[in-house]
DNA sequence: GGTGTGAATATTGTATACCTAATTAGTATA
DNA sequence: TATACTAATTAGGTATACAATATTCACACC
């Protein structure tokens, strides 16, 4: 798949994402196409890609409003956390319905693939030492699965341009919310039992329930947050 | 708004995107660059950039399983359609529910709004001699007009980014679907009477209805009609 | 006659030079 | 001291040159 994400791990692309959903690359930071060039060791042009790439996916936006296009690294608000989640639910909601034109077999071998890998979730989050690398990858496999069974090309395609977002703030703000993930539990646990009963409005409600909440979870933390840290004021350019 | 389609209608982008919506360049056109850039009369880098757009649109997708990315217009098919409207169909659905956080005062103008543009629609449709370019236009400003409303950016920015996959659909097909739209009539009408009433539920399954009833009337039409022109093998290379 | 190898060609990716516009700093004048 | 005007610097948009690689066509050999 050429389009999702970045196939090149080590692309401008890929890289600058990973410096934004991270973190290290603050909130207002300026986006200038030479200084990124020369920091990444290649010339304007794929930088200049990637940027545009970037704006695509809002972590980068316009800076000012002049007439050339000067990027700055996306501010975080909750107002955004709340739409992205929701725009998540209801895709992958729709997307969740196609499970129930499974046969019973299948169904069941999913859901028992979906418990796997909440059940990995959980004891990440109850490790002595919180590994926050871990307890991402194991709750991003759970709706990866999830996905993987029910959502065509497009919704896919959809769902992965709304993925960098979702990561960035749950990067920067899952401290915050954790380690209690009783009501992330419980959400899990009624998408596995709704795709096992196989009713349509069941399964869509549960993974609309749990982005829902998870963006409401998200949101009520960044409101409660230091707003300085949402556009990067305080923070040094890195 | 800088990302949404295209700020400058002459932008290459602009155009490239208006031959393949009109599909004035056929399924399975290659799209190279060079070929592109001196048809357009710029350079090759503003062409560069355009069709990374359009990729991203999934108007152009790779063409062959090469290392380097080779690009042609992407073909048609009913399964896409299908999808492509879903997810419409969930994107507008649960921004539309925000309608019902409105006042009644608010939820009676935009409801006075919605069917001023479905009357206009149904003129355009019973017009002695069909004009599809106005057609066209006043079914978009029904659907503008609710997204404005009740989309906030990146629901819409979603909305927007499904949008030339919905015109070229509708531009390409809508001529075998009409000229009775009494389906589409009763599915506004709906929607209109459910902005009134201020129900979340009632709102969110009127729009999606009309979404996906619009979908799978484009996909029944797709899919009796003749599959050279789904992939353009058949079309000169124009 | 089919197939494999090689050269020629076509096409993308990257770097760089140039141009234009915008912002900023500096200076002079009111 | 404040403001307006001008010069200089910065930065993005475009064109083009160059490099690398995939594709195609031709020709020879099996």
């Amino acid at each position: 798949m050429p389009i999702p994400s970045a196939a090149d791990p080590d692309s401008p692309y890929a890289r600058l994402l990973h410096l934004i959903v991270r973190g290290r690359l603050s909130p207002g930071t300026p986006l200038t196409e030479a200084v990124l060039a020369r920091r990444l060791g290649v010339s304007r042009t794929p930088v200049r890609e990637a940027l545009h790439r970037l704006e695509h996916d809002r972590l980068a936006i316009p800076a000012g409003g002049g007439d050339r296009l000067r990027l700055m690294v996306a501010p975080l608000s909750a107002a955004e956390v709340s739409e992205v989640y929701a725009a998540a639910g209801a895709l992958e909601g729709v997307a969740a319905r196609n499970v129930t034109s499974l046969g019973q077999k299948d169904r069941e071998a999913l859901a028992k693939r979906l418990a796997s890998h909440d059940a990995a979730f959980r004891r990440a989050a109850r490790a002595a030492t919180l590994d926050w690398d871990v307890l991402f990858d194991t709750h991003d496999a759970f709706h990866r699965e999830l996905q993987d069974a029910a959502a065509g090309v497009r919704i896919r395609a959809l769902l992965d341009e709304l993925r960098p977002q979702v990561d960035r703030y749950e990067w920067l703000f899952a401290p915050l919310t954790g380690p209690d993930f009783t009501g992330t539990y419980a959400e899990h646990g009624a998408i596995v039992r709704a795709v096992r009963g196989g009713s349509v409005a069941d399964v869509e409600r549960a993974v609309r329930a749990n982005w829902f909440n998870g963006g409401a979870r998200l949101a009520a933390v960044i409101r409660t947050s230091d707003t300085l840290l949402l556009t990067g004021s305080a923070w040094s350019a890195a």
